[in-house]
DNA sequence: GATGAATGAGCGTTCATTCAT
DNA sequence: AATGAATGAACGCTCATTCAT
């Protein structure tokens, strides 16, 4: 029925496997059912992935390339450090809603199932992210745009740790209970209101101490 | 091989519990092997669980029952917002160490295998700090001790997040990778530096625009 | 709680048996469950019964002991074969009311479940009744009651079959609804025609190919 | 060791099940071993049939569709109603010898085990024989070949337990016994007299008071 | 190659039975 | 003697993985 996996059917097969993976995680999460919804059989997807657990890892794996590319449209282009930071509170929003079950996958290698792999996922997934915002950090603060007085290795720290937990309350089922008991059942339906929020929270944070400050455009 | 089913027993088939959680998750945990480990058998538990799930929510019960208790240690006796803010970041790590498999536990509930519970679970566990938080943030905003523009609930939240996050940063073997990439490998090694950057972070937050600022586009 | 097992309370434990194998059938009855509701610990039940098959072919004993001797009670007077007939026919439906789980727990023995013991048990319950019946058949042949042309053996088997299934009729689930399939929804409520009929049909049975015949009171 | 479920495969599947389900009950029955003596594993079994209720009533249904057959087959073809009657008590005796497990099987159903289906076993299963029966002896009835007073239905009820009775008394260990308590113990190689002394009674039931008799009180 | 039927190890759960108290 | 907590063998069922076609 197949004739060759080509880059279509291997989207979807993936996309296929995120969702159910998503839906039920790793260990629930059924071959076979994938394979059927694919619309492909388990041999091929035993031929392409050496197990579901590589196939589980790409299938990761290819949401994190999406998680990455929309990061990085994010920080291109210049700009003061909190107008990139609202373009990434921003972009974390929208593809909350077009890729929720990416952020889902993502929440699930945090947790128990494949610590196995934590450190070689965490190398993939993380590095980049960290390196681009702690030069970022850096730069800011050489400009003066910046408190001079922080490190910026922990303050990117920081600073992806409010965007992760941000995207999690947007996709994640525990999360987003979470993020309703905190801030109200409407919570979900006002994204500017959380934006121009954790700006003003981040906003705070990068500029205090700065004689003249932090009037971003 | 008979024994009374003690409240220091049940205590003992918690702890394995948790441990065998937090080593290989809600699905690949084995439950006769957690008999086996806790010295009881198989019956025992299925005396005193409903089933494997109903154990596993037990042993989270347990585990936020503690991690709670040192919250709340951790937010008694009065103070400014950040000597409190010290005060929590403080027993977050400590906690770390000495309880660290209950914060993966706890991590674990926000992934994939419990969505069935993740309203229930988020009610129970949440609303507690969240009100706290909230309250707290509220307050020293009244008394002029935080910057006026802000939603009380959303900083509560934010504040959360950092806290949370840093939880499971010293505790989930994928936050920690996480942490050493972004802060370098000696990163744990330093919980004071730590300690006094997140301050600076949220001192910032909290802080800025008391005196003029904060005039945000 | 318990001094000795009295009379009373063993009668009152092979009820709650009796009522249990009746409701799951030998392999799904509990113990436990038996014990509990007996009032008793199990530790008594497998001091007075050898194991749960025991207790069943001890339930099963006393509850055909009551059968028994409902039937003996029909037979006792004289009276021609039909008139006796009719006394057990209507026995037969009055216990059915009275004793239903004890027809239950005699129809399940006649099942796969203890094969083992048929041929004890067959000949502990029917000698008895078999021997009865063949003898009045006997008798009401050589006083010429009842033509001459019969086997009184086979005549007194397929007799005792009539009864049998009635007695299921009246008592199982899957025989009661067999019986409203055969004869209507209402058939359980009007056991005078069902009594009625059966004579009928007894009687010919009996009676035929006499010279004069059976025109019973 | 693969094969593909062949129809014949599935043949044997069901008969190895009802042999088992014959042998130790629906309860004792044990779907690996089933699985190993049928040569398939139990994932095949599990692909075939929901689960072990599910398999059982499979191969309770396999075999009544065997007894049903038998049974038209007997009833196809004209003649008297006791010219029938025999054909049907002849064949009664020769699946027994030839389907034997097949009777236990449908007796194990009227016990204990199945009440939940007993509803809707009792339908599939006994509807057909009821209407035929009832309808062929209200036939009779018309015809003059059977006496005038009686209810068909329960006429019908009481000849549908006579050779319902024999059919376990020829197959099931229990009904066994009981058979050669009544009639002694060669019973089982005399299969011509059992079936003219079954037809003796029967006539007698169907035809008496043809030419003048049975005015029962 | 691609298929998907078949495999069977593995695990959750039950409950008859035991025996320390 | 009576208790009932504890035991653990046993079994139903799932599903990742294989391999004959």
């Amino acid at each position: 029925m197949l004739k060759k996996l080509s880059g279509e059917k291997l989207g979807e097969i993936l996309e296929t496997g995120i969702a159910e993976f998503a839906a039920h995680g790793l260990d629930r999460a059924n071959i076979n059912v994938i394979a059927k919804k694919s619309g492909v059989s388990v041999g091929v997807l035993y031929k392409y992935f050496e197990n579901k657990e590589g196939f589980f890892l790409s299938c990761l794996r290819y949401s994190l390339e999406v998680l990455r590319s929309v990061i990085e449209d994010a920080m291109s282009g210049g700009g003061t450090l909190l107008a990139r930071a609202e373009k990434l509170v921003r972009a974390v929003q929208r593809c909350a809603r077009e890729h929720g079950t990416y952020n889902v996958m993502y929440n699930e290698i945090t947790a128990g199932a494949s610590q196995k792999y934590a450190q070689v996922l965490a190398q993939q997934i993380e590095s980049i992210t960290s390196e681009v915002y702690t030069r970022f950090i850096a730069e800011a603060r050489a400009a003066g745009d910046i408190r001079g007085d922080i490190d910026p290795k922990l303050f990117a720290f920081f600073f992806d740790n409010l965007l992760l937990a941000l995207q999690f309350s947007y996709s994640c089922d525990y999360y987003r209970e979470r993020f309703k008991i905190f801030c109200g059942e409407d919570i979900l339906d006002d994204d500017e209101k959380v934006a121009s929020e954790l700006l003003k929270f981040l906003q705070s944070a990068f500029a205090l101490g700065q004689t003249e400050i932090s009037q971003e455009g």
